[in-house]
DNA sequence: CCTCTTATTGACAATGATTTTCATTTCCGC
DNA sequence: GCGGAAATGAAAATCATTGTCAATAAGAGG
């Protein structure tokens, strides 16, 4: 299941060429529903394309995150993670263990915060004449494992 | 002004003690309101006690966050920020600029999100069993002297 | 105020994720 | 198919953060 064709035109759009590397991490992203770290994508990757470099991947996920088809995020433990914007997942947020660092997705109570989210969003846009195209949201804390245990 | 002496209870409170390159650290944190990262802090630091070194700025730095009194933030830039959890600003989220990297913090709007939030927080401690400390709230785009402009 | 135990420190080395460099290869409009 | 720009890969470079370890200092108890 290749990518599909459409992102042959966003790439396009913005001057830039589609390519078996970019298509290899795509595809990669679009099969998952976890937090991609830029290395996980490339041990993917490289299972089919053995030749793709890591640094490749570096280069592809940073562009795909400048055309605002990929979120980049940082869960604190070091080394930033990417998700699919258009993902199967629907939109979601992040509760994240500080002591553990795992991290659990939540769509649940979505839709009042995003609510509230628009209306903010075209507050502050408007107040900072700034142009807001994402947002994020992370709950910090301990998760079950880590509650009342000890710390690391 | 140093810093008040129930930092020193705080610290005792967890086995911990108070020294002198602690108290320049949170004496820095106390008097900024900006966003510093580990080295800001350590440069300002370094002015009144030359003797300090980055590596204790970063062990205080973890120290602090551990401890709930320092909120430790990515924007993305390579480099972690610190902001002190009871400063002088009141509770804030921000706007992080994606192309120069400028952050704005707004607590206008504060209020609603965080009465959203208090419920949120409730719901999702329950539902996932998790101890729920603090929140981070980020949007994302271009501030106005990027936002026609060119990338990077 | 002195002592002793233990946390803390600082200099330096080490780590590890991400970037840069540059010669080579690949895309794709013509 | 051709050519020039865009993209790639390997290796080196960067740079924030962490680990090591011997030397130092905090502070509880005497």
């Amino acid at each position: 299941m290749p990518c599909p064709p459409w992102w042959h035109g966003k790439f396009r759009d913005c001057g830039c060429r589609m390519t078996i590397p970019r298509q290899a991490v795509i595809d990669v992203l679009t099969a998952t529903s976890e937090h991609l770290s830029a290395e996980d994508i490339y041990f993917e990757v490289h299972k089919v394309y053995p030749a793709i470099g890591l640094t490749t991947v570096y280069r592809t996920l940073d562009l795909l995150a400048q055309m605002g088809m990929v979120f980049k995020f940082d869960f604190g433990d070091g080394r930033s993670r990417y998700e699919l914007v258009e993902g199967t997942k629907k939109h979601h947020h992040h509760l994240v263990c500080t002591n553990c660092g795992r991290v659990i997705d939540y769509s649940d109570f979505i839709e009042e915060e995003v609510k509230l989210f628009n209306q903010v969003e075209k507050a502050l846009s408007q107040k900072h004449n700034f142009e807001i195209t994402a947002h994020q949201v992370q709950f910090l804390g301990r998760c079950n494992n880590c509650k009342g245990g000890n710390n690391r």
